[in-house]
DNA sequence: AAAGTACGGGG
DNA sequence: GTGTACGTACTTT
């Protein structure tokens, strides 16, 4: 008998049951054997339900069929149904896929969880649990304890040795490029392989892998490209590369697709997946709040999905894993697909019900002293305290239309399935943040943010999934009641603050900028404290601005745009949001002058030193174009990046997405929906749509860049962040056209707070 | 003028 | 295997 204490690292089934790696203390790796025998429902009429017993005996497959009673969450009643339990764990998607074929129209429950999910609920266990294991000589698990729990803050984790691969000297994706060298990291060195001797290359990484047997190969594009090219060199040559640790099995792809969410098209490149050891692809990883391993391991211990996959997935599959991890504690029946349809609202309750989150628009200028306030996580937090939950809105047997607004009933009777799920989630998150507070910045703050990024990720997703038609436990009800506590709670907010004597300068879903004349930084603490007792949300104060812009529509200067503004703290901290340099679509270079325009402006801690700062900022760009029109400025700095919406075939307009995509078509690169490309604009104007612009990919030094169109956004963005002191585009174009900025006088915008007739104009040195 | 196309968020 | 909705900005036709 063996005696083994370490870290479950990888399970999934094989034709003897479930293979279990362990890694112990020692960063010896194990792989040990269990079995598991998941059970899916079946819930239909009599004689259905009798047809696929008889169709499962008649196939002799290995299972043991009952009778079982099991409660439905939206129909809220218990059902009795076949419960179908597989006992050989492998078999469990076939034989399910076998006799959803059969009768397609029963309803089916427990289904779509993978074996890994089933023993992790079996055994309480979780991925990365630390644990103590007995098993015979044979390897197979005796006896399992597990010393860990997913909610400890500080947890250990396996000593992991990494291996990386990449394509030497580059970092573009590639499917763009053609060939390359493979750069292989351990942990004391570095082997650059040559990859036009494919047998020598396979040779070598075959002895590196035999040699340091990493736990984790972290790669760029190896799911898309490098484990795909190296899988099909060793096919063609007959030669064994052990990519795996498992050595029976062969390494898992999927195909790629693209996908919608978010509002945008994603591509996921496909993907390969290891036994018993682990493949990250840094560019095909799913990191929300950019967070890396810490916040994978952690969302792999609190979703109870294996690391590959949770490094791959969005957090709405986490969330959704959570869910039913708590359905099946409770013996609620997980649904297969969801097949709600929304209750029958009428018109006139659609348009209450239908309103979302609360935004002002806010008063466009120039203000000084704002502080911004903030709920704190504030879906999450009224979903647990109001208890929201698809089977707690509109229950049987509550009637006490208590959701503002829309007058939905809340059941009292029952803590809810989300709620439960998600209240854990919420206190954790707390703790990380209060916790890395507490630490010094060093790699265990890092540590902290990262894993709050990640439980922030899996809040944030929640609230959206109530509202998606296909999550196992959405129900737009619940969505549109929560929403409606949000605005509730943000009115109730503007109201106290208010009546404090602030003006709200604008107000958005979940935070309220409000300014007073001659206000003090001592009033928030109380102010606060005052929100958060009579809404029963904790709202916190993100910071007091020297000064903040509101920044107007292009096409009218006197509205304001939701989430368009950029201003300093107190603390000198800069905060933009929605202006150029936040997009992704914005060439480097101009994102860069930019942040350097906002850095000259933010030594200004009043509305008359940011005026002052004001020739300054023209310095700066009249600096900056003249490096643009010498051809000084790198083309890599100037390339745009854009998300790909559809195939290139599909665009009806020559635009220069469009353009570059074809390009690229051409040059035997496939692009699909979701894909990014970068390029050069090389000549706006041209006759020739293709000379227009240039792939990054496909350029080099020898092509010049378009001087003028790059002007033309550089201005545009200046003139974004001048707006506020009243100075349009035309205005910059002439300054910048004069050397050096001579004193000036200009018409500057009014204060808030400014009596009827100011003073109609500044003049600054 | 209308239609087509893309971005945002988190830090 | 997959969060929605929608307002804003800009280009092409």
């Amino acid at each position: 008998m063996n005696r083994i204490n370490g870290w479950i690292f990888d399970v999934y089934a094989d034709e003897q049951g479930l293979v279990v790696w362990v890694i112990d203390t020692a960063g010896v790796a194990h792989q040990l054997r269990d079995t598991v025998a998941p059970s899916f429902f079946v819930f239909g009429s009599h004689a259905d339900l009798h047809a696929v017993c008889v169709m499962l005996s008649a196939a002799h497959l290995p299972v043991r069929l009952r009778r079982a009673e099991r409660h439905d969450l939206f129909l809220r009643r218990d059902l009795t149904l076949l419960e179908v339990q597989v006992l050989r764990p492998l078999l469990f998607a076939s034989i399910f896929a076998r006799v959803r074929t059969f009768r397609p129209a029963l309803t089916y429950y427990n289904a779509d969880l993978s074996p890994a999910q089933f023993y992790y609920f079996e055994k309480g266990l979780f991925p990365l649990a630390y644990c103590e294991i007995q098993t015979n000589a044979a390897g197979w698990i005796n006896a399992l304890e597990v010393k860990d729990s997913c909610w400890d803050l500080e947890y250990r984790l396996p000593p992991l040795r990494t291996m990386s691969v990449r394509l030497a000297g580059q970092a573009a994706n590639p499917t763009h490029e053609f060939r390359g060298e493979l750069e292989i990291h351990t942990e004391d060195r570095v082997c650059v392989l040559d990859t036009s001797d494919p047998r020598e290359l396979l040779r070598t990484l075959n002895r590196l892998l035999q040699k340091y047997d990493p736990d984790l190969l972290i790669s760029e594009y190896g799911d898309s490209f490098i484990l795909p090219q190296l899988i099909q060199l060793a096919n063609r040559y007959g030669m064994h590369l052990p990519l795996n640790r498992d050595p029976k099995q062969a390494p898992l792809s999927r195909q790629a697709y693209s996908y919608a969410s978010y509002g945008r098209i994603v591509y996921r490149s496909a993907s390969h997946l290891l036994f018993g050891r682990w493949h990250i692809d840094l560019h095909n990883a799913f990191r929300m709040g950019d967070y890396w391993l810490d916040g994978i391991f952690e969302l792999a211990r609190l979703t109870g999905l294996n690391v590959q996959k949770v490094a791959r997935t969005s957090t709405g599959t986490g969330i959704s894993a959570i869910e039913a991890a708590t359905a099946y504690r409770r013996k609620i029946l997980i649904p297969y697909y969801k097949r709600e349809a929304e209750d029958f609202k009428s018109a006139g309750e659609l348009i209450l019900t239908d309103k979302g989150g609360l935004t002002y628009r806010p008063i466009v200028g120039l203000h000084e002293n704002v502080a911004e306030i903030d709920f704190v996580s504030m879906y999450p937090f009224i979903m647990a305290k109001f208890n929201i939950s698809p089977e707690t809105i509109n229950c049987p047997c509550c009637h006490n239309s208590v959701v503002p607004d829309i007058g939905y009933s809340i059941c009292t009777h029952q803590r809810g399935l989300i709620p439960e799920s998600l209240e854990p989630l919420v206190a954790k998150r707390i703790r990380y943040k209060l916790g890395a507070k507490e630490l010094a910045a060093g790699p265990r703050q890092e540590i902290y943010r990262q894993r709050s990024q990640a439980i922030k990720g899996l809040l944030v997703t929640c609230f959206g999934y109530t509202g998606y038609k296909n999550a196992r436990f959405g129900k737009i009800e619940a969505h549109e009641a929560i929403t409606a506590y949000g605005r509730a709670v943000l009115i109730q907010a503007k109201e106290i603050v208010e009546d404090h004597g602030f003006d709200v300068l604008h107000l958005l879903i979940d935070s309220l900028w409000i300014k007073k004349r001659n206000s003090h930084d001592d009033e928030y603490p109380p102010l606060l404290a005052e929100i958060t007792e009579k809404t029963g949300v904790p709202i916190a104060l993100e910071g007091v601005y020297d000064w903040v812009a509101f920044l107007p529509a292009r096409e009218h200067e006197k509205i304001g745009v939701p989430n368009r503004y950029f201003g300093v703290f107190r603390n000198g901290a800069i905060k933009t949001r929605g202006i150029e340099l936040r997009r992704g679509d914005t060439a480097p270079w101009i994102k860069a002058v930019q942040q350097q325009a906002i850095d000259v402006l933010s030594v200004a801690h009043t509305r008359k030193e940011f005026f002052d700062q004001v020739p300054q900022v023209i310095d700066l760009i009249r600096e900056r174009l003249a490096e643009l029109r010498a051809q000084q400025v790198d083309y890599h700095d100037l390339a745009l990046t854009y998300r790909l919406t559809r195939d290139p075939q599909a665009y009806r307009h020559n635009t220069l997405n469009a353009v570059v995509a074809r390009q690229l078509s051409q040059r035997g690169v496939h692009l699909h929906p979701g894909e990014s490309i970068r390029y050069v604009i090389t000549d706006a104007q041209a006759r020739d749509p293709h000379a227009r612009a240039r792939p990054v990919d496909l350029m080099d030094a020898s092509y010049g860049y378009d001087v003028e169109k790059y002007a033309e956004l550089l201005l545009r963005a200046m003139a974004t962040i001048l707006q506020p002191a009243g100075i349009d585009q035309e205005q910059i174009e002439q300054k910048v056209a004069q050397t050096p900025t001579q004193p000036w006088v200009w018409q500057i915008p009014l204060d808030w707070f400014a009596p009827v007739n100011p003073c109609k104009s500044a003049k600054a040195d």
